[in-house]
DNA sequence: ATCATCTGTACGCTATATTGGACATAGACG
DNA sequence: CGTCTATGTCCAATATAGCGTACAGATGAT
């Protein structure tokens, strides 16, 4: 799962590595689990999950939540989460460009980041129209699959995009495979020109937009991106990309700057 | 620190739990330290602190920042925490409310609760008075020195209490010892009228309002707060503590319920 | 009643994670 | 120049963590 413990089979695993594969493995199924449906669903040995679940229990990182002894992501989690949110305070300007962003343009806005190797919407407004478009937070999506992958990527070399992305990433929903050559060469593309637009290769009606969010160094710390009706979105190009590219300047130096006194 | 592992000294410590124990210390520092001062910092071997700190490092769990080799909280425990606050939706109707209380009264608003066995504030909204109250958001405190802090425990009998309150954590700011049992006393006042108010033991003018907000198990699983100058909390006393109850009524089932779809 | 499945606990073996200390480098300071 | 501290890496010794496996209660199907 995590692309790091699995490299030669019939290891012991470490227990800090199996410990965040549960924790991960929770997020992502998003419902409190009993242990042993965890030890089952990702393959780790019984005991070791019983003796990890316990540890976890007793310094708060994971909480009985939902009865019979089921287990969800605990309290400890959220604090450790604050702290980050708050040393990188990205989050309370985030929230108002978003907002002003889904006034001006009624389309769903999106603020997005790299989890790991895969993609992930952090923050979302939907738009104002009879049917929303929206996505779930937090869920991992491959990253070739979505306009802001083009982005997040993009500070890294061609190889080592390729080594970095896991392989069947570049299976699409649908089942048909995306040619890497072929994403590699819009990466390039996105980076060149600042953005990246493209009608969604997950389903057949959106259109999306994407800019980045630089750090200070240069890099595409996160997107901004807009998901849009495929006429809509055609339609309004110009505007949207330049609303886009306001809000993504305004967020600019914002990540990464401590607000120690 | 979190009276979990020191309990034999002279013993090796598991690594999940030193592992907690430097997330929980730079959390508690609020910015980014080389490995080296966290070792030196929390006692712990300098080699076995390297060697978590790189694992952690590979997980996102840390994240380099500050230059220098220094490391902080990373993004994946961000969004290990939004996945909880997702769960137990809480933030979205919390913030709201504080708004309410805050902008009903002009006084700061609090939503508090327990991280381990010390008191904190989760989230705040400050009163629109020309000199603010305010703390800040995170930090660990005393449970004696909080009124929340009566409430927070008062599920608990007296001997269970003093177990888990840190005995050193009755002694006050200013140096006196804050008597244990009148301290119980207070927490089982609080428990009969289901709130507690008092001129603030921690400074000399502010006075506190605390009422508990309840999980379905009928425990305060938060509480929710006002902090005002103490001629203004004993002048709008009822006033205060209606709003307040009104607030925490409209908390009260939301903690804990998940929101699949 | 019998069997199968799910659940949690207990225990011994051994691969290995934790640890102390040695080593290397770089700057500060006299 | 030598000496001291701060920093990071490397390594071998051994306490122990992870694992397989056995055990036991609960539940439900046949």
């Amino acid at each position: 799962m995590d692309a790091v413990l699995d490299e030669a089979a019939g290891k012991r695993a470490r227990g800090l590595d199996r410990a965040f594969e549960i924790l991960d493995f929770l997020r992502q199924k998003r419902q409190a689990l009993k242990p042993n449906e965890i030890a089952a669903q990702i393959g780790a040995p019984r005991s070791s999950v019983y003796e990890l679940v316990n540890l976890l229990l007793r310094n708060g990182i994971l909480e009985f939540t939902g009865g019979e002894g089921r287990v969800y992501l605990g309290r400890k989690l959220y604090f450790l989460g604050a702290a980050y949110e708050n040393h990188f305070d990205f989050t309370r300007e985030c929230e108002a460009v978003l907002e002003r962003l889904a006034d001006e343009t009624r389309e769903t806005a999106q603020f997005c980041m790299l989890d790991g190797n895969k993609y992930t919407v952090v923050r979302m407004r939907e738009g104002a129209r009879p049917f929303r478009i929206s996505t779930d937070i937090g869920q991992s999506v491959p990253i070739p699959w979505t306009a802001s992958g083009r982005l997040l990527v993009a500070h890294r070399t061609d190889e080592d995009i390729l080594t970095f992305i896991p392989s069947q990433d570049f299976r699409l929903p649908g089942g048909e495979w995306l040619d890497p050559q072929h994403f590699l060469a819009e990466v390039r593309q996105a980076e060149r020109e600042g953005f990246f637009t493209f009608n969604s290769i997950v389903d057949s009606f959106t259109h999306c937009f994407a800019v980045p969010v630089m750090d200070e160094g240069g890099h595409a710390a996160a997107t901004l991106c807009l998901v849009t009706p495929r006429d809509d979105g055609l339609a309004n190009r110009d505007r949207y990309l330049a609303r886009l590219k306001e809000a993504a300047a305004s967020l600019n130096h914002a990540p990464t700057r401590a607000k120690r006194g």
